[in-house]
Order: C-alpha cells, then structure tokens, then sequence
DNA sequence: CAGTGGTCTAGACCACGTG
DNA sequence: ACGTGGTCTAGACCACTGC
C-alpha cells in the first residue's frame, strides 16, 4: 500500500468529505470503473474477474468497499458470484439464464423442446419509430431480422427484430441460419453485444392474416404482443424486439415485489 | 446492555460453528426474527422500526448484522429505509407505492384519473381452483368480488377478486363502496393483512359477450388476462384476482433484469 | 445538537472449491 | 493447504432530519 499511481482512481483518499454538492460514495464511485472495465472487455462473459483483493489494492480501498461495489453489480446480474471460485461475469450462454429473458412458460409446466426458423434478415435504412428507440440518427442503417419459434412443434412466437447496424455488420440469414443457441449468445460471442436489462410493453392485439398463417391459429386471435427494447452496459439501446406470442396452451409469468 | 434474557435468540453467540448440516447465518435468523414480528403487528404499516442499534442490543449481534438483515427486507420493499429518520414498514397508503402492483400505463404516458366501481361482492363456497390457489380446504368460504377501473372515465379493468373468508370477515359491497383509495391499503388498515409478494400468469384472450359490454368494446376483442396470487408474510397467499385489461391505450409495463 | 441511517476501514474467522 | 467469496465485529466518521 505505497503511493502506487493511481491509475484506476480520479481522487486521493483523502479528499473524501467534498460534502454537498454530487456527494457519490466510494463504493459506486469504484462501480462505474468496474462497470467501464465491463463495458471496454477488459474481462469478457463467462471469464472471472479479479479477487476482490486485488481490486481493493488495484483502486486503493478496503475489501469492503470493493465487495459493496460488487454486491450491487451481482444484484444487478451483470456479475456472479460463485463462493470459493471467484466472481464472473454473466453470460446468456447458459442453459439457467435462457430464461433471464424469455417471460413464455408452458401452462402445464413441462420442459418443451424449442426451435427456431429465420424468415428473413435484411439490412434497411431505419424507420422513425425504430431508430428513435435504438437512439440512432433518422435513416441509419440497422439490420432487420424475423423468426419463428416453434416449442414441440407448435408455432409460439413471431419475432421482428431490430438492430443497430453499425455493430452488427455481417449478421445474415445465412450465418444466423448455422447458429444453434440463444441468440443473445451470438451477440456476446460474435458482435460483443452483452444484453444486461430489458423494458417491455405488453398489450393484447388480434391476428392480422400473415401472422394468423405463419402462427397457424384463426386470423384475429387473441395474441400477446410484446415490444422489448434491450439495453448493454451504459443504458444504451442495442435492440429492438416485437413479438407476437400465442398464449393458448403458454402465458407470460411475472413477478411482482 | 447487561445480561438481558435472550428473548429473541434461540442461540448465545458463542455456538455459531454448527458446521455444515444446515447452517444459516446470523443475519438469515435476525431477517426471520424481523418478519416474524412484522407479520405478528409489533410494528404496522407506515410506522418506524426500532433503530439498528436498539435492535442490536435486543438480538445481541452487532450493529453490521442487523444492518445486513435490514437490507435485504429493504431490498424485497418490506421495510424502507430512510436516513435519518429512520425504517419504516411499507405500506400501500402511498401515491408512490400505488403502482408497485398496478403495471398498466397509458401509452401517452398522461397521468389519468382513475375510479372504481363495484360490480358485486358475496361470500361463497370457493370452486376447486381458486382453494388450491388459495390453500384453503375445498369448500371454504371466499370472499367473491368484481369490481370495474375506469381512467379518464373509460373503462379499463375488469377485477375479479376472490379472498380467503375467514380472514376478511364483513367485507361487504357497502363496505367497500364508502372506501376510497387502493384496495391493497383497505386490507392492511382493516384487516391487518399487508401484501409483500404476487406472481402473475398472462396471456391474451378475446373478450366475451358479457366482458364486452362491461368493457365497452366489440365482442371478440383482444383483452388482456391477468391471474394474480398475492402473497403476506410468509408467503401466504392471501388473494387471487383475474383482470381483464382493455390494451387500447394501455400497455403493461415490465423490467427485465 | 442529538439521533438516525450510510460509508469506510481493518481484522478475524468460516464455508466452499480446487489442488 | 490455499485462495476465493461469505460472515461478523468494532469503531470512526459522514450525511440527513428534526428539535
């Protein structure tokens, strides 16, 4: 603990008590330098990150501090921890967190086996609604993709998703096609898109006759509609999703604290 | 500070290293203790706990581990911290907390004003599903009521609410017809019943003949399902409800995490 | 000014996972 | 046996509230 250079901290410890004025403890202070280091790669999903230790001697606090710090950003599920191994970064590719994201639960409770077909993906200028949602200047290029998921067989859900297209740059139906898993996991590992918090609003709509057909239920069915933008690190927009769920034999779950 | 009886401690602090077979530690047994006497009255709704230290005095541990066991009842909207003053125990006598279970939001985003009015309230012997919900015996009495939610004079909600009859004992069409402000609020203040926790199963469905009327919309129109089980103290369910939402200019909102 | 919760530290010890 | 995160303590000091 000598006058190592700080390089990870703006202040001395000294000058601690700035009172008034944005007072911001230490500990969050030491949180957004953790989240930077997540959002630059420093340490990439699924890897672990320093003991907590070495990040109190890396930014010259105690323990403590570090691990407040860290608390947060596990209670946020952007970290896990895992006693006597370390702490790790949160990754969609895995079987547990598949369903961080996907609300749809089958009412009878049974694991099913799902499926996904690509419709199509196309690169197209960006139109107002979407671009204003994805922060992006009007007519930017994103990649707009559409896909179906099937569970045990059954037509479930009609996706329409938006993406920025200056990140991801060759993403097509081809290379979506080969892809198995999560498609969350495909940002993460091909794009270094890691999706940490989504917003969504839900309404009831009836079947228009496309949907009807590729969903293959009665055209003005009942449908749960769900528009889903997700946010990376930072609060910044990345995707933009509409889907269209058939609720007969599934609904969306949700908790309420 | 003197050798106190530990009323509120099975245990001295002396025989802490259980070791293995179950071991909770310190601030899990202060956490129960909490809501124990949360859920006995000691405290009500909108009051103040005792003070940390009062409290680490009385559970003999330090200030740090009731601290702890504080947080995380704070993080689960139990109790609510405020410095200062002081933690006090959540309530739904509050314009704040009135959209903690609500999650229907206009798509404008327009406060509106909202009302209520009672369709019809009875008791009667619970059917099957609702007892199993509610974990009564089959055949218990329930309380059954409907009532309508209007914003901005138009209809919105449609609640059907069921509640165990032994617990709200003369809840009556009158009573509830006099009462102004959140349901949720009326069973804390006059049935000593404060919900903390629900789950919510939804899907879309097409409104029948007699929901339409009520509603004001064509028959067949796409609604909203909403099932919920509230849940008090110790995850006991308390209430369940089925609302029809009319998603025209509303949406529910959720945060995915 | 006193009392409350909020932050920060330093150190001891425990539980868990891996050699 | 060692390193990791998890618990618990004791004490100092800070920020906010209300008298």
């Amino acid at each position: 603990m000598s006058d190592a250079p700080l390089t990870d901290r703006g202040s001395a410890p000294a000058d601690r008590s700035a009172s008034s004025a944005a007072f911001s403890p230490l500990y969050q202070q030491i949180k957004g330098l953790l989240l930077q280091s997540l959002d630059r790669g420093e340490w990439k999903p699924g890897e672990s990150i320093p003991s907590e230790l070495e990040l109190a001697a890396r930014f010259q606090v105690s323990q403590g501090t570090v691990r407040k710090a860290i608390d947060e950003l596990a209670s946020e599920n952007l970290l896990l921890r895992r006693q006597g191994k370390g702490t790790f970064v949160a990754t969609h590719h895995e079987a547990k967190v598949r369903f961080r994201f996907l609300r749809l639960a089958p009412d009878d409770g049974k694991q099913s086996v799902s499926g996904s077909r690509i419709l199509d993906c196309r690169r197209v200028k960006a139109p107002a609604d979407i671009s204003t949602l994805l922060e992006l200047r009007s007519g930017e290029a994103v990649v707009n993709m559409r896909r179906l998921l099937t569970f045990d067989q059954t037509a479930t859900i009609l996706d329409d998703i938006w993406l920025p297209g200056a990140v991801f740059r060759g993403l097509t139906a081809e290379s979506l096609g080969r892809y198995r898993g999560p498609l969350y996991g495909l940002f993460e590992s091909e794009y270094g898109v890691s999706m940490v918090r989504a917003e969504e609003k839900i309404k009831a709509v009836s079947a228009s006759d496309d949907q009807a057909r590729l969903l293959q239920v009665a055209p003005g069915s009942a449908l749960l509609q769900v528009e889903r933008v997700s946010y990376t690190y930072g609060d910044r927009p990345m995707e933009v999703r509409r889907g269209l769920y058939v609720t007969e034999r599934f609904h969306y779950r949700n908790s309420l604290n």
